[in-house]
DNA sequence: AGCGTTCCCGTTACCGCTAACGGAAACCGC
DNA sequence: GCGGTTTCCGTTAGCGGTAACGGGAACGCT
């Protein structure tokens, strides 16, 4: 492999008879061509498969139209999701995507890996690494003041000196904890994720809300901490029932631990959902195919993901035009995108 | 945000009171700097943070130091993790990678994803996109006349003009379909993927070759086409017994149609393993959660995509000391691993 | 002392491209 | 037929680095 070697603008130049500025304007498309020269040049352009050198480019022009994504755990369901949408916005706004994953979330190196993408001339960067432990410091302690733009995708929306998109992780406590409510269920345990996850913490308290708003008790008792894998679901299961014998109904807080639960309540030959109500979270694609089907909240992961690159680029425009001194730059972008419940088998149905 | 500018070489030269190309050593841990000198410098960088441009550094040493990496559907189980592998072995090599996915597989526009990624001066190109219908004929046509090595993952390896790593797909069906027979099957039915897929294909021909070594029949009714997804697997097994009713055993091209083979034996009430076995692949962490434990061929799959970033990596050193006029360029890297079975409890124990 | 090394460091040129400018030719109006 | 546009294209300079070269100072040796 590797033979042809790659061209440059001089020789295209050379072979079209005209200056590389002109080359420039044709690749460029800018109208100050004549229409035979334009043809002449794109003719040995797509002759010869000439491609300019975005570095050069770069360099001159002081963009990449790259955006650097920081991700954890794609072999997980969110973080993949939130990967996709990132990648098709980013893909449809004309950006490339340099990708960098962290094996470990509690402890990130944020300073090397940004200015590894600041190095890399990035034009603005998306943190789509969940909120784990303090593992976000590093943006309250930096703040604001980094080359390009920073946006944080996931865990506390709103709450960093950073922009920040996120989904509405109490929501998805209350709607779960409201479903099980109104199929009639009083003793409702939750299986959490591990309790350094900002989404872990927010999905407990937006159950424990709802449970006291219905003057319901949500005790110690009620609660068994998970790792997101359904091996804890089912031992979680085993733990709350010993707890909580009266236990009528579970949230898990993810897919796969509510699945540990439908196999931990098999064992225990406890009938889904007429003895035991089970919500989950992710609607992942097998959710529906789980016995029985699992009735789980939907996050839109795709769409923080595209929503992140849509609000990274205002910010980059605007950044833009406030360094050649137009107007001040804005309050950084935030949201909080709301899920939703997806009805299936594992949960009584409402009265 | 984006308050600092970035620094260059030149202020970082001024504030030390040396010239630029004395930074420049500095930087690239050169021997030839005092001591004294070195520090000092090294004192401004990390008082300024400053850190070089790697565009700059591109030009003119005409690498980047990044790979080009083109995947499809990473909210499936392979290529997320094949991608987890590249990412985790190109960080450890110091390369960055320039993440490109592609939407439909069957029609990627080949050259224009190659010249982009050319035109960003990637050192090389990894191709982690599933053999899907005629989507790599490209590279038969355009054969090895790249300006950088391209290396395929997954499907023919070893078929292609370039290299390519992937996994042994004919030993998946036939591990499987061995380990159903050594369980006393002796009807076993197969969910294929879609038969575009070189990945579905080969798994075929693996249960068709170890049934017939056996002097079994592999007629066309114990075959069911399914599309990777559980709702497939579900249908695909009501389809087969009518089709076989004597049918023992299933062997389903993944996982997830594993999942819905077992969610139509509960519903048809049709015990396993004892009247059916069943075998997955992929083995995913769900798996041994599912209703019985799910057996399912483990694939190699991080291995493979590691094994791809050290073989291209190989590759570009070849290729840049070939081009100094050292040696011939030797033959594509090529590359089948070996995947493993994992024995749970929805198939029949051996005799 | 005289000469060659070695150690440091600066100067120059260039990587491939584009911004900014300038200028010749063609076109316009009166 | 003349000044003023407009159209088209080339020249120059510079983006931020590094390779290649060169040269002064300190050191070593005979």
């Amino acid at each position: 492999m590797t033979s042809r070697r790659r061209l440059t603008i001089k020789e295209v130049a050379e072979a079209a008879g005209v200056s590389t500025q002109t080359v420039s304007r044709v690749i460029n498309n800018r109208p100050d061509v004549a229409p035979g020269t334009f043809e002449r040049v794109q003719q040995v352009i797509s002759d010869t498969g000439y491609s300019p050198n975005l570095f050069a480019r770069g360099l001159t022009q002081g963009r990449s139209h790259t955006l650097g994504v920081v991700a954890y755990g794609l072999e997980y369901f969110g973080p993949s999701r939130v990967l996709t949408g990132i990648e098709q916005q980013a893909a449809g706004m004309g950006y490339a995507i340099s990708l960098n994953l962290i094996h470990e979330p509690e402890l990130p190196d944020a300073g090397r890996l940004l200015s590894s993408l600041f190095s890399r001339q990035v034009d603005g960067i998306i943190w789509a690494v969940p909120d784990v432990g303090d593992n976000r410091v590093w943006s309250n302690v930096t703040g604001t003041d980094h080359p390009v733009p920073v946006l944080l995708v996931g865990g506390m929306a709103g709450q960093s000196l950073l922009g920040s998109i996120g989904i509405d992780n109490q929501a998805i406590g209350r709607l779960a904890t409201e479903h099980l409510l109104l199929g009639g269920a009083r003793h409702v345990g939750i299986i959490t994720g591990p309790m350094n996850w900002w989404e872990a913490r927010q999905r407990r308290q937006g159950w424990r809300e709802r449970l006291q708003e219905q003057g319901l008790p949500a005790s110690e008792r009620q609660v068994v901490n998970g790792d997101w894998g359904a091996t804890s679901g089912e031992e979680g299961l085993y733990r709350l029932l010993e707890q909580e014998p009266d236990l009528d109904a579970v949230f898990a807080s993810n897919d796969q631990m509510a699945l540990g639960v439908l196999h931990a309540a098999h064992r225990l030959g406890r009938a889904v959902p007429d003895e035991l109500s089970v919500v989950g979270v992710d609607n992942m694609a097998e959710a529906s195919h789980f016995w029985p089907a699992l009735t789980t909240v939907d996050q839109p992961l795709r769409d923080a993901g595209a929503l992140a690159v849509r609000e990274i680029d205002g910010a980059i425009r605007r950044a833009r035009s406030a360094r050649r001194g137009q107007e001040q730059p804005a309050a950084p972008p935030s949201a909080l995108l709301q899920p939703q419940l997806v009805v299936r088998e594992s949960s009584r149905a409402g009265l």
